[in-house]
DNA sequence: GAAACAATGGGATACGGTTTCGCCACCGGC
DNA sequence: GCCGGTGGCGAAACCGTATCCCATTGTTTC
C-alpha cells in the first residue's frame, strides 16, 4: 500500500519498476538499453530479461522531454486517396522509416482552417518537418500564409516543406520540392501537335490552381513554338476528378466544338473524358486521341492506355524527406542558401495507345 | 546569465515564458489554456496575450508524460497507394480528427519483421489503438502472432483493430472489423450465374490469403445454390494487381480454356484481365463478361464499367475508429463481451456495364 | 605497498507540463 | 467589527526517461 504501484498493476511497466525487479538503478536500465555507455555482461542480461518478462518498452513521450527521441515527420495532404499525392505520401513516408523517423499524417481536405489547426498540432507534437502536399490555389493570402507557417515552424526548431506547391518568395525559412510542371505539359502538347493535331479540347483543371495554370501554360507555349493558334474557346476549367471530365467533353460535343484530341489536365480526368466520348460513339484512338497527366498506375490501366506525363511523385516525397534530415543532420551548415531550398525534378511524356494522327476531316486542318 | 533562458532564445517557448512575461504562476497560464478551471477575465486576457506574441503552443510530449495529451491512433497498412485500404486509412484519420484525435501512419510492405517493429513503436508512443488493416496470410503462426500483439497492447493500456482480417480466436482481447467478404463474392458469382453464364474464369487472389479464400468460396457456394459444377481449372490464383489479371487471362486464352466470364479477386484484376481479353480480339462485355470486387473508383472508370462488389472501406474505418473511442469513453463496461468486438458490414453487388448473357455458342451451355 | 587510474554503477537533476494542496483576500451575515 | 466561507491564484509534487556527476571497486604502475 505504502509502495507507488503494486507488482502486478495494470498499465504500463515503467523505467523503475524493471530497475527495482533487477535490483539496479534506473540509470542502469537507461544505459542498457540506449546502449550508449558501457556495461558489464552480467548487468546487461540480467536488465534485459527483466525488459523480457515484462515486455517493457521505453515512454516515447518521457524520452522526447528528456532530450532523445525518434524525430517526426508530419504529412499534411488533402486527400489520402488521391493516387498522386498518395505516391508522395508513401515516398516520405518510406524515407522516414528507413532512418528510423516516424510519419504522423492529417488530412486537410482543402479547408484552410484544418490547414491552420493541423500545423500548430503538428507543432506541439515538436515534429522535425512539416510536409505539406498538394497544389496550392493562388489567393493573395497563400505567400502570407504559408510564410507565417514557415517562420512559427523555424522559430520552433522544426521546418516546413512544400511539395507540388509553388515556392515562396521572399527570405522564408521552407524547403519546396517540385517538379517541371510547365515543362510536362509544354513536352505532351507538343507530343499531340507533331502528330497532326490542331484542334486540342484543353481540361487543364481549376482555374485557380497553381498546378492547372502551369499546365495551361506549358500547351499555350507548345501552341506557339509550333505556330499554331491557340483557340481559348477550346479551353474547359474545372476540378480534377472523371466527372468534369466526362461533363466537359459530353457539353462540348453538344455545342458542337471542333477537335480532334483531348489533353487533360489529369490521368482521371482523361478517363472521364474517354468514357464520354465512348458514349457519345466515337472511339479512342481512331476518332479523337486523348492524353493525360501525373502517369498514375490507372493510366496504364484504362483502354487504350492513356499516352501521359510521368511525374516521379514517389521520389519527390523521399526527395521531400532527405532534404530536411540532411539539413537536420548537417546541423547550421548552408544557411538559408539559395541552392537546396527548391528543388525541381523533371518529368517526361510516357508514349502508350491514346494518340494517333487525326482522321482526315473536311476544313479541320486549315478552317477557323 | 543566471537566468535558464534568454529572453529571445531560440527554441520553443515554455509555459514558464509565458507565466514570467505575464507577470503569473505557471499554474494559471496551464489553467487558461486547458480551461478547466475557473480564471478571472484578467488573468485570462493577459496570459492570452502573451500567447500569441510568443507563438506559443503547448509541449505535446510534456503534457502526455503529465497525464493530459490528445489520443492517437496508429494506423498500419501493407502499402499507401492501395486504393481500397487508402480508403479505410481516410475513414479511420478523418473519424479520428474529429474527434481531436491524431492519426500515425507506419506501412509494413507485407514484411512480418516490420509489422512487429513497428508495434513495438507505437507502443512506445503509448498510442490508443493500433489499427491493423489488409487481409492476412493464413499462416498457423498468424493467431499467435496477433494475439500476442492483442495482450501485449493490452496490458499497456492500449487496443487492437483488424480491419478486413479474420478474427482472432480464444479470448484475446481485440477488435475486428470485418465485411460479408465470403457473401458478397456469392452474390457476384450468382449475378454471372443468373445472367446465363456457366463457364467461368476465377481470379480469386493469392491462395494463402485469407480474402482470396473467402471471395472463392463465396463463387463456389453460389454454383452449389445453382446446381452447377465447378469446375477447379477455371481457377487461377495469384497476387491483387494489374499483371495477374492480365497474365492470368492471357495464359488461358493460349490454353484454349472456355470460359464466358471473369470472376475477378479486385476491380484491379478485373482491369488487367478487361486489357488481356481486348489484346487478344474479344469485346467485353460482348464476347466476354467481366466482374470485379471492392468497388475502387477505377471500377467505374473503366469502359466498360464494372459491374463490382461494393465493399464500405471508408465506414469500416470510421466503424473502426468509433469502436476504440467508445471503448475508451464506456471505460470498463461490457468488458470482453461477445458483442462489439467483432463488427460485420455489409456487401452489395454494383451493376455497371460488364455483364451480358453469354453469346450462344456450340456446346458452351451443356456439355462438359 | 601506496597512489593514480580505468571501468562501472548509483543518486540527483532536468525536461515542460498538469494537478493537488494550501494560502490569501474579499465577501456577507450575525 | 469579527468570523466563516469562497473564489482565485501560487508553490510544489509528480509524470518517465536521459544524463551529469560522484562513489566504489578492481587494476596498473612506481
Amino acid at each position: 500500500m505504502s509502495q507507488r504501484k503494486a507488482p502486478g498493476d495494470a498499465g504500463r511497466a515503467t523505467i523503475r519498476d524493471v530497475a527495482q525487479r533487477a535490483g539496479v538503478s534506473v540509470a542502469s536500465v537507461s544505459r542498457v538499453l540506449s546502449g550508449n555507455y558501457p556495461v558489464s555482461e552480467e548487468l546487461r542480461r540480467r536488465v534485459m530479461k527483466v525488459v523480457r518478462d515484462l515486455d517493457y518498452v521505453t515512454n516515447a513521450h518521457a524520452r522526447s522531454l528528456a532530450g532523445g527521441g525518434t524525430p517526426t515527420v508530419a504529412i499534411l495532404i488533402n486527400n489520402i486517396t488521391g493516387a498522386a499525392f498518395a505516391h508522395v505520401a508513401k515516398g516520405v513516408e518510406g524515407a522516414a522509416t528507413l532512418r528510423g523517423w516516424l510519419s504522423l499524417v492529417g488530412t486537410t481536405g482543402d479547408d484552410p482552417e484544418r490547414e491552420l489547426a493541423l500545423v500548430n498540432l503538428m507543432r506541439q507534437q515538436g515534429v522535425a518537418a512539416v510536409v505539406l502536399l498538394g497544389g496550392a490555389y493562388d489567393y493573395d493570402e497563400y505567400q502570407l500564409r504559408m510564410a507565417r507557417f514557415a517562420r512559427s515552424l523555424d522559430a520552433a526548431g522544426s521546418h516546413l516543406v512544400l511539395v507540388g506547391r509553388p515556392p515562396l518568395e521572399g527570405d522564408v525559412p521552407a524547403t519546396t520540392v517540385d517538379y517541371d510542371n510547365e515543362g510536362g505539359a509544354y513536352a505532351m502538347a507538343s507530343h499531340l501537335l507533331s502528330a497532326g493535331h490542331r484542334r486540342v479540347l484543353v481540361l487543364p483543371g481549376h482555374q485557380e490552381l497553381t498546378t492547372a495554370q502551369g499546365r495551361l501554360r506549358g500547351a499555350q507555349r507548345a501552341f506557339e513554338a509550333y505556330g499554331v493558334p491557340f483557340d481559348p474557346g477550346l479551353v474547359r476549367h474545372g476540378p480534377y476528378d472523371y466527372e468534369h471530365g466526362y461533363d466537359a467533353v459530353e457539353e462540348s460535343l453538344r455545342e458542337g466544338l471542333d477537335f480532334t484530341a483531348v489533353l487533360a489536365g489529369t490521368d482521371v480526368v482523361a478517363a472521364g473524358a474517354m468514357q464520354a466520348l465512348r458514349a457519345a460513339g466515337l472511339r479512342v484512338p481512331e476518332d479523337v486521341s486523348i492524353v493525360g497527366y501525373d502517369d498514375i498506375p490507372l493510366a496504364s490501366q484504362l483502354t487504350p492506355q492513356l499516352t501521359t506525363v510521368h511525374v516521379p511523385y514517389e521520389e519527390m516525397g523521399r526527395v521531400a524527406l532527405r532534404a530536411v534530415a540532411d539539413r537536420r543532420e548537417g546541423g547550421s551548415g548552408r544557411r538559408k542558401g539559395a541552392d537546396g531550398d527548391h528543388l525541381v525534378l523533371g518529368t517526361h511524356v510516357v508514349v502508350r495507345n491514346s494518340v494517333r494522327p487525326p482522321a482526315r476531316r473536311e476544313g479541320a486542318d486549315r478552317g477557323e
